[in-house]
DNA sequence: CTCGAGCGTCACGTTCCCGTCACCAGGACC
DNA sequence: GGTCCTGGTGACGGGAACGTGACGCTCGAG
């Protein structure tokens, strides 16, 4: 769910307490201090999900690069939110002439910044993006829905399950240690014994009733999630 | 989907800004500056599709232009969009006592303007006297008149319990964080802790009585109205 | 000026989810 | 077969999340 930002501000102190804020909420963040190295930023693996950029920089003026990011397939559907001073252009900064998505007026709060680039992200996910729907073997879940089921009987199923049943659906067929579905479900700053991973897979095992025989154990490794529905079926015969 | 636009603002740079926009996005647009341009502009040829109107103009307020607006024939049935600063009686402008059919908070973004404009435009498009309604179950809401019934009885509906109610059938059978409650009901910037989300969904089962249930609560994630009115009797897809 | 509607916030109670612990089962390796 | 060690399992306490009632504020109506 975290996304990756990119902050395009030539002011240090102000890109570095942007950098914190942002980390604190769970983003990833990139940075960069000058127009150029904002454009080379944007096109560099992976690309972002939000920019931040401020409209004044020293070489290259915010409006410009937002024009270049809209030319440019890679950056063309990623949200811009611009950041101006007080009194400035900004009503020509917004929409289509430049391109801008959304923009934040200095002194802005963070809050306000974080709100946006929330609300941003929450748009491009619902409108583009895969079928919320996946189904595997006996298995769908729904993600809009948040729903779950097997053999078309749904399961009730609480947000931390859902999110492991879908760590474990996504990444089908390849082992995951528990300090990685530590962080990926649990987050970063998870302080969180791994055991407790043990306990929310024997739940979720549960729940899934037969289904449940999907996540094999890897003494030692972690736990895998099949990779093919048919391998369920043979091997418990 | 081409339409005409009157936007009646009297912040030129604004009103400039949205004509741009407007423009490449495909509508054709009229300006005007004043509430007196704004009225005369409202009933010459062709009559605009669709009226953006700010609440504070220099000679008319703008709930008295929206009401002048009802009394003449040829306007009675275009859509008003009202723009209104901050915690301004919002209540009011929208419903039966002033007319407006939608509002937004400024500073508002472009791009929601343009969805809610359109949104506006498809529902004149579908049938002129025809009353947009949405039927779920024992709800029915018009959109127009900004009236909800259940069971045939009508209930009295604010203009906030209105719009999160809307919000919830838009989108029903999905989940929807508080916090995309709170940017799309409230807008982006409320100053709003997630709570009152959870009072206002609280006043809103209430008045729905029986019918409060299609509002389920998915805890840790956020709420959901239910996808279909039997679900309640299980029976999966 | 008074009143009431509408809305945001707070505090309290309850539910139930989650993290941890202790105990046990069953491989792995010798 | 014994021992160590990893992981399964059941139980339990704490606390987060939510429902709910009450209160105060603002603003317009009368």
């Amino acid at each position: 769910m975290s996304g990756l930002v990119l902050v395009i501000e030539d002011e240090v102190d102000l890109a570095t307490t942007l950098e914190y804020n942002l980390r604190s909420e769970g983003f990833q963040v990139r940075l960069a201090h000058s127009g150029r190295q904002g454009l080379a930023a944007a096109t560099s693996d992976p690309t972002p999900d939000v920019i931040v950029l401020d409209l004044m920089l020293p070489d290259l003026a915010g409006t410009e690069i937002c024009r270049r990011l809209r030319e440019t397939d890679r950056t063309r559907e990623t949200p811009v939110i611009m950041c101006t001073a007080k009194g400035e252009e900004i009503d020509r900064v917004v929409g289509f002439e430049v391109g801008a998505d959304d923009y934040v007026v200095k002194p802005f709060s963070v809050r306000e910044l974080i709100l946006r680039i929330r609300a941003l992200m929450r748009r491009v996910q619902r409108g583009e993006g895969e079928p919320s729907l996946i189904r595997f073997g006996r298995l769908k879940i729904d993600r809009d829905a948040h729903r779950a089921w097997v053999d078309d009987g749904e399961i009730g199923l609480t947000a931390l399950e859902f999110r492991l049943l879908h760590a474990f659906l996504s990444r089908r067929g390849r082992v995951q240690t528990r300090d990685a579905l530590l962080s990926d479900v649990w987050g970063i700053d998870a302080d969180v014994t791994t055991r407790t991973v043990d306990t929310h897979v024997k739940r979720l095992r549960e729940k899934l009733g037969d289904a449940g025989a999907y996540i094999e154990t890897l003494r030692g490794v972690g736990y895998r999630f099949k990779g093919e529905p048919e391998e369920a079926a043979e091997t418990g015969t």
